[in-house]
DNA sequence: CTTTTTTGCACAATCGATGGTGCAATGACT
DNA sequence: AGTCATTGCACCATCGATTGTGCAAAAAAG
């Protein structure tokens, strides 16, 4: 089957153990040897060759010339939270599904680091790029227009590309009314009850917060701006801003809203440094979906994104070519406390 | 600054536009230049020309010329855990602080797409590979060999190639002796009382099985076999071996040990079905740190693997070149409940 | 048995960068 | 002035695949 030659079998080495000429080979194995008229038995006989001999097409050639590599980026923020890496892991997905090869590169939510990851991934002459919660955009997209580089924003919108992103609005809204009915079955819930912490200046936390502040109004009459608490997107300016309202209320707040599961784990830095007990009656929605952040031993609404459908949606508008800037949105669900969701985890083989 | 063309400059265009010819332009673009004696004010001419022109080297061309595209793969089961995602994370940096592109792609655990993975990433030319927790890691090294790529396995061990792995023996004794103790606090454990699910017939389980056993049996006098239950690597089947303990003995077992944070998640699925209450007082191991995982509503005792320094480790030895099919063990720590670890995500820039 | 058409394939340029080799110009030295 | 070493760079083949073009041989048409 496999021949002990230490170099890989080009198309010149099969030419020369066909008697064909190399270009007959190239064809005959990228399958548009029909539209160049060459011969079944031809292309049986080099078939056969190749795979006696293990041939695979060197892609970098094949993307030289061609100027297409069969490369699908995926620019992300972070792989290690579940909400970036089940997106990884849809993307991987479905780039092989269409018989191309997923990169996945995080760019840690600097700028200049997000388009210097572009730039080299372009050196690489990718196909297509999917840019993932990236706190330029259009930074990136310029960067991407230049190379005349195809890409879609996803998670985070910019105003130069379309983009897919979760209705923030919509799920903050859901999330907020979720635990506020919750917190109301152990008695009335007066405004200063509920908080927001985390996000920044971006649009997920423009919205988040919108949504939130909406239904608070709606709900609880009344929506004082000291109950946001943007901490931006660290574990530990969160823990931080959890720290500050405990020292000066003695408690954390009786409900609260976490912009995301980035934002959460602040809020488990802050439970390690202080006694169980005396956060056992805390309601938390999170704006993410963690199948343990949905057991912690009080109850945690989440929200789960839909990476899966906002990548789908990002290839279809990928393959519309050129479309307009325009923003879509993809409806996430709410997840009530104690729930294991299935995932991508369920895909894997595990025979025995 | 940058220029209006659309197609990205070539070494051909900045020869044209500095009056050099294309091998002196290669060279002073990609540092050659001194070894070439090419003067100091051609280089600067030719510098400030690619600078204006925001030239970037085409890497498939250059990997072409040279079989070396500064690609480094990282081959994962899956990107959608923590502990593997935060593997590729601190991969994906060292990757990058060499200079180098990280490549990270998940096959599955099916040892059929792990091969045909590991074929596609040779195709690109990659010049290392990561095989992390790989199902068949000596089939991937025969394919690795034949291209004469070099490769290391993380985490699950291959007899072919050089391997650095967790030391499981330790970890699994740590961890058992920690659950053990625990649970004598609330008074006297029998061996029936502990218990271990999950896990299959790969090295990582068996030897941490062992450590289990040696421990048990040191510390509870027996150790019978029904205790251990290994269930594979899928949150659905370690799911239903709960759900067939329960069935059976109309409760968990008081303690038990759960092979991996994929496993932890069985034992959620498990939960959702059933009040909380229930199950308030067990006390669990898992093999596999999560910062949710550590704060459920029951004691949690994690291993955390040190990814980061089996990253480390594994560079050495593909530095080091051809060293032998030697396994080097690494040692993880013991986390206990309600314990917040930093991570990778505390490198965020996150400014405001 | 020509002429035309079709079939089947080879040739060669090309993608962009690399690196071995060679050669003219300059300077050093006798 | 003549020899020799050094400096500074250009030339060209090469990596492996793709693709437009051209041209024989075979088949069909006249």
């Amino acid at each position: 089957m496999a021949d002990i030659s230490k170099k890989k079998a080009t198309i010149y080495d099969l030419s020369i153990l066909s008697g064909a000429s190399a270009s007959t080979v190239s064809a005959v194995l990228n399958g548009s040897w029909r539209k160049r008229r060459i011969k079944e038995a031809t292309a049986q006989l080099i078939q056969n060759l190749a795979n006696e001999h293990g041939y695979t097409a060197n892609l970098q050639a094949r993307g030289l010339r061609s100027s297409r590599s069969g490369l699908v980026g995926l620019l992300l923020p972070v792989h290690d939270n579940r909400y970036f890496s089940s997106m990884a892991q849809s993307f991987e997905a479905q780039v092989r599904s269409r018989g191309q090869c997923p990169l996945v590169v995080s760019a840690c939510r600097d700028p200049d680091e997000e388009r210097q990851v572009v730039e080299t991934l372009i050196s690489y002459s990718i196909d297509e790029l999917f840019i993932a919660g990236a706190t330029d955009p259009d930074g990136v997209h310029k960067v991407c227009e230049k190379a005349g580089l195809k890409h879609v924003n996803i998670d985070l919108p910019g105003t130069l590309a379309p983009s897919v992103i979760s209705d923030n609005y919509e799920g903050a809204r859901m999330l907020t009314q979720a635990i506020i009915e919750r917190a109301q079955e152990d008695g009335p819930l007066s405004p200063d009850d509920l908080y927001l912490f985390g996000g920044r200046n971006d649009h997920a936390s423009h919205e988040r917060i919108r949504g939130f502040r909406d239904v608070k109004r709606a709900l609880l009459g009344a929506d004082p701006d000291v109950c946001i608490q943007p901490t931006g997107y660290s574990p530990a300016m969160t823990a931080r801003a959890f720290e500050a309202f405990y020292e000066g209320h003695g408690k954390l707040p009786r409900t609260f809203f976490v912009n995301s599961s980035i934002n959460l784990e602040g809020l488990m830095r802050f439970l390690a440094l202080h006694p169980h007990e005396t956060f056992a009656d805390i309601i938390v929605g999170c704006y993410d979906y963690d199948p343990f952040g949905s057991f912690l031993p009080f109850p945690v609404f989440m929200i789960r994104q839909d990476s899966e459908a906002m990548i789908t949606k990002g290839f279809a508008i990928l393959d519309a070519d050129r479309g307009p800037p325009i923003t879509h949105l993809v409806r996430p669900t709410l997840v009530p406390p104690r729930t294991a969701l299935t995932g991508p985890l369920d895909a894997l083989k595990d025979i025995e």
